[in-house]
DNA sequence: GCCAACGTTGGC
DNA sequence: GCCAACGTTGGC
């Protein structure tokens, strides 16, 4: 099993508008992003743990833990005109574009916020190595090393072998 | 709202 | 295949 690192805006789609999915889940769509697409498509397993972080919003951080229920399968909003995500160059025939699907699993009883994150991330630190708190990153999937997601767990307050 | 960092595009 | 121009991300 792996575990991975996924950004949303909750502007957009928050944590707890996951929750109040259907079946608390939902298509992670709209990846645009070659880098995280091939994360998807090679290496993402139902299972696997995915840590849920807010970006552009005060504090940045991660909500939550949510969880891959369906592996890669094609994002039928590249080829909808109509949506902010169409691709032209994407088609049902020849997809683009990829998403799985995100179940909810647990919230964090504490936010685990990216200055928290940061200030394990030094070298030596219990997070050292983290990707997302290595300066310029903005690829909105990343793989978490076991460690590290034991770690925020940890700091989120939540007991991993429970999940 | 600013802007550094990074990805993509397209002319050559 | 290089690289300048442009667009996007996302913290601040």
């Amino acid at each position: 099993m792996k575990y991975w690192l996924m950004k949303s805006e909750p502007d957009v789609f928050s944590f707890d508008d996951l929750k109040a999915c259907k079946n608390q889940t939902e298509p992670w769509d709209g990846i645009r992003n070659y880098q995280a697409r091939n994360f998807m498509r090679d290496e993402m397993k139902v299972g696997d743990l995915v840590l849920f972080y807010h970006s552009n919003t005060k504090p940045p951080g991660v909500a939550g833990i949510a969880r891959i229920v369906k592996e890669a399968y094609p994002d039928h909003t590249s080829w909808d005109p109509k949506s902010k995500y169409f691709d032209e160059k994407s088609s049902a025939d020849n997809p683009r574009w990829l998403m799985v699907d995100v179940q909810w699993v647990a919230e964090f009883p504490n936010y685990v916020s990216l200055d928290d994150l940061k200030a394990d991330s030094e070298e030596g630190g219990p997070l050292d190595g983290l990707l997302v708190t290595r300066r310029g990153s903005r690829l909105s999937i990343t793989p978490v090393e076991e460690k590290h997601f034991l770690r925020i767990c940890e700091l989120g307050g939540i007991d991993a072998a429970s999940l």
